[in-house]
DNA sequence: ATGCATGAGTC
DNA sequence: ACTCATGCATA
């Protein structure tokens, strides 16, 4: 708990490594797996080409891909491995959280946007090593200790930086081997909410503060060591660490000047994926500026809407024709739409007990009525929630420590943005 | 803009 | 079996 403040490094202490579930008892997801079905159908329908700068192509990905799964989902059908997705390569450094092994997957399920040959895997090399050390370097706490700090730290650690000048916060290891050298940032993010979660930490006041660039005096322990890569340069803050602070003002520039030229979240989207190999959806830029992702996240995706930005600014009259891909294959269960008494309840339960066991979550699927992986899957989301900057309820507050255990719910009320 | 869902990675 | 990143589907 406490301890982590003292001896560990600030980025340590800021963000939870990566997953640290103590997670008592649980559900896998084995369940889900039931949905999964293939039929690849050939019938897949082209998508429209997107309008470089009209604001009509609104949601054209998402027509493309409507019509796409219509056809497919009147049953299950959708065959795993009919796509081939590679984009990993391209942020693997950034996403320190993510150590990506050594070739998990050839072909997940997205979308294979670029030509094969643009793609090189050529970053991740080296990234990851950064949260393993995190883990390793106090590997006295138990995961569950380590787990609680979540993304909320974000917020805490802008104030540090702020104030302190940001040196190490979230500084990674070893990255800089981009090859292209740009886009340093992804790394930031460390375990930032990846980490595994929600750790526990006394820092619910500092979060207030938030970002004001005037106090500081807290925390004063920050250069430990470690953290620094390689030696050198880095005092970029836009491109190495950003702070929340930064975060929040990118976002929100970004949005300005996405509408300004004329792009729908959606196009942006689509945009990443064919420059750069990163294809993302309506939804995501969509949170991004909004900042409902977790810190990390929101490092990893920094760089990259940069480069869009820039990209789009400069080119901001020419067509930035490209290819689209298309849809895949995939099908999906149904979305459940879970009644407002039903959730009522739910929430209640996730007052009491964020994270109920099988048995619980048995009990609670049997009385509401509802299938046990769909009540499995609202925890889940759930917690996701409440680990986002921008809560639901509002209050950033961090509650890491408290947050599930004994300590209210302290679900506030705070709407930063929008 | 958001709710429910999927899957990779991890414990 | 969980967390985290991400997204289809939907309100």
């Amino acid at each position: 708990m406490l301890e982590r403040d003292a001896s560990l490094p600030r980025g340590a202490k800021e963000f939870p490594s990566k997953a640290a579930t103590p997670a008592p008892g649980g559900m896998a997801t084995a369940a889900s797996n039931h949905y999964s079905v293939l039929s690849p159908p050939s019938s897949a329908p082209p998508p429209p080409p997107p309008p470089p700068h009209a604001d009509s192509g609104s949601m054209q990905q998402a027509a493309a891909y409507r019509d796409a799964h219509s056809l497919l989902q009147s049953d299950y059908g959708g065959h795993p491995l009919s796509h081939a997705h590679q984009w990993i390569a391209a942020l693997s450094h950034g996403d320190s959280g993510t150590p990506w092994p050594p070739s998990p997957l050839g072909e997940q399920d997205v979308k294979p946007i670029l030509h094969d040959s643009d793609r090189e895997e050529l970053q991740n090399s080296g990234s990851l090593q950064q949260q393993q050390q995190q883990q390793q370097r106090h590997p006295h706490l138990t995961h569950q200790q380590q787990a609680h700090h979540d993304a909320r730290a974000w917020r805490t650690s802008a104030d540090m930086a702020t104030s302190e000048g940001q040196s190490l916060v979230y500084s990674q290891s070893g990255f800089t081997l981009m090859p292209a050298g740009e886009q340093g940032g992804g790394g930031g993010g460390g375990g930032a909410g990846g980490g595994g979660g929600m750790h526990h930490h006394p820092l619910r006041d500092e979060d207030h503060h938030s970002h004001s660039p005037h106090l500081s005096e807290h925390g004063a322990h920050q250069h430990q060591h470690q953290q620094q890569q390689h030696g050198g340069h880095q005092d970029h803050s836009d491109e190495d660490t950003p702070t929340s602070d930064e975060l929040e003002q990118f976002a929100k520039q970004f949005k300005q000047r996405r509408i300004k030229l004329g792009f729908t979240q959606a196009d942006v989207g689509l945009a990443l994926g064919t420059l750069y190999g990163n294809v993302f959806s309506q939804t995501t830029i969509c949170r991004f500026e909004a900042l409902q992702l977790s810190f990390k996240n929101m490092c990893k995706l920094k760089p990259l809407l940069n480069k869009w930005l820039e990209e789009a600014d400069s080119t901001s009259g020419s067509p930035t024709s490209l290819d689209k891909i298309a849809a895949q294959g995939r099908k999906r269960k149904k979305r459940t739409s879970i009644e407002v008494g039903v959730k009522g309840a739910l929430e209640s339960h996730f007052l009491k007990c964020p994270k109920p066991g099988a048995a619980e979550i048995n009990s609670l699927a049997d009385s509401l009525q509802l299938e046990k992986e769909v009540v499995r899957v609202w925890f889940c989301n759930r917690r996701q929630k409440e680990k986002r900057m921008t809560p639901v309820g509002g209050q950033i507050a961090g509650g890491g420590e408290d947050m599930y255990g004994d300590s209210p719910p302290h679900h506030g009320g705070q709407s930063p943005v929008q």
